[in-house]
DNA sequence: CCGGTAGTTTACTAAATAGTCAACTATCGG
DNA sequence: CCGATAGTTGACTATTTAGTAAACTACCGG
C-alpha cells in the first residue's frame, strides 16, 4: 500500500533527544527534522506541530517503557526489592546517558513536565498520565510490602508520592550539578522512606 | 549624574514573571520588553542578552531572600522548627500566586534550572550558587537539631540534601498537576525524613 | 507491470526574533 | 541655566522559524 518509510520513528528517535539534551523550547523543528534526516515537508506530512509529535513520542517510548516495569515489578521478586530494582535501573540509565552524552540528564518526563505544564496542556496530561502509571506500579509495591508487615504505610499511594517526590527531586540536582555523586545517596534515602526495617530487604 | 531610570529593575521583575508563568526557552526578548514597558534599545543598554538578565535577576531576588532566610533561621527559633517554618512560607508562598496567577509554579529556581542547564552554564552556575545557600542554611539547622539530640543525622548535609530534593520534587509535582494538593503532605514527609522525634518540635 | 497510495522533496511565504544605531531627551552637579 | 552624562526611542537589518503547496517517487496489491 504505497511507500513504507520510518520517517515517523526517526522523527520521534530526534525530539526525544533533542529535548533531553536541551529542552523544548529550545529545540526547533528545523532541528529536529535535521537530525532524524526528513525534510520540513515530511515532517508535516506525519505530524501537525512539535507538540503533536512530542506526545507521539512519550507514547511510543511508554509502550516499551511498559514491559521494562513488567519485569521489574514482577510479582516474583519481595516488593521492597522491586522498588530498589527500579531506583537502580534509573541510575544505572543515567550513568549510560553521561557516558554517551557527556551530561547528566535526569527524568525527561519531569524536566519537561515542569517547563511546558503551564503552556501545553495537552503534552502535561500525557505526561502526567506517564508519571502517574509509575507512581501506581510505586503504590502496589508498597501496599504488598505493607500487606507482609515489612513496612508501615497504611496510605500507599502517599508513600508513592513521597517516593517519586525524592527520587525525581534527586535526578533533577543531579541534571543541574551534571554530576552523578547525588545519586549515590538514592538507595539509602529510598530505604529510609520507606521506613524499611533492617533485612527486610533480602541481600542482594 | 544624567537621566534616572528603573527601567533595569522592571526588566528584571518581568523575565522573573514570564519564566515563572511560562519557561525560559519560551520568553522572547520583545515579551519581556512589552511587560516591562521598556524599548529595545533600552533593553541592550542595560543588558547583553536574555540570559544576563536572568542572571541578575535571579542576584537581585537572592539578595531579597536572603534577609527572608534569615529571619526564617533566626537562632532564637529551635533547630527543627526553622525547617519546618521555611517549608511552611514555601507552601504559603506557592498558594499567593495560584490565587494571583491561576496556575500552581512551583520553584522558579528548580524548574529554570532543569531546563537550562545543559545551555547556558552562565545560569546554571547563579541557580547552583542560590540553591545551595538553601542547603546550607538547612544543613546548619540538621547540625544543630542533631547537637541537640533532637534528631539522629550523622551528616547534615547529607540530610539536608535529601530533604531539599523532597521539597523541590513536591513542588515541581504540584507545578506539573497544578495543584496544591500534594503540598499539604510536605510537613509529615519533612518531618518523617528528619526522623524527628515525637514532641522534638515545640506544638506551635 | 501498472495504478493508486503512501511518503518525499523543493522551493516558497510570512511572521517572529535578535540585535544595531544614531538621534533624541531628561536630569544632576556645578 | 548649562553641559555632561545616563537613559530612551524608533526605525532599521539580518536571521531564524513555522508552515504550505505542488510536483515527484517508491512501493504494494492486484
Amino acid at each position: 500500500m504505497g511507500r513504507t518509510s520510518d520517517a515517523k520513528e526517526r522523527l520521534m528517535a530526534a525530539i526525544s533527544e533533542l529535548i533531553w539534551i536541551g529542552s523544548y523550547g529550545s529545540t526547533t523543528i528545523d532541528q529536529i527534522c535535521d537530525k532524524a534526516g526528513v525534510k520540513k515537508g515530511s515532517f508535516y506530512y506525519f505530524f501537525g506541530s512539535k507538540s503533536e509529535l512530542a506526545v507521539a513520542a512519550i507514547e511510543a517510548e511508554f509502550c516499551a517503557r511498559r514491559a521494562e516495569l513488567d519485569a521489574i515489578f514482577s510479582p516474583m521478586v519481595p516488593p521492597l526489592e522491586r522498588i530498589i530494582r527500579l531506583c537502580d535501573s534509573g541510575c544505572a540509565r543515567q550513568v549510560e546517558l553521561k557516558e554517551k552524552f557527556g551530561q547528566v540528564l535526569g527524568c525527561p518526563l519531569f524536566t519537561l513536565g515542569s517547563e511546558i505544564c503551564t503552556q501545553d496542556n495537552g503534552l502535561r496530561e500525557k505526561i502526567q498520565e506517564v508519571l502517574d502509571c509509575h507512581q501506581r506500579y510505586i503504590a502496589s509495591a508498597v501496599r504488598e510490602a505493607h500487606a507482609a508487615g515489612l513496612i508501615e504505610a497504611p496510605d500507599a499511594a502517599a508513600k508513592a508520592r513521597m517516593l517519586t517526590a525524592y527520587f525525581e527531586g534527586v535526578l533533577t540536582q543531579a541534571r543541574i550539578l551534571n554530576s552523578l555523586e547525588v545519586l549515590k545517596e538514592i538507595p539509602e534515602g529510598v530505604l529510609s522512606i520507606l521506613g524499611a526495617k533492617r533485612q527486610s530487604l533480602v541481600p542482594s
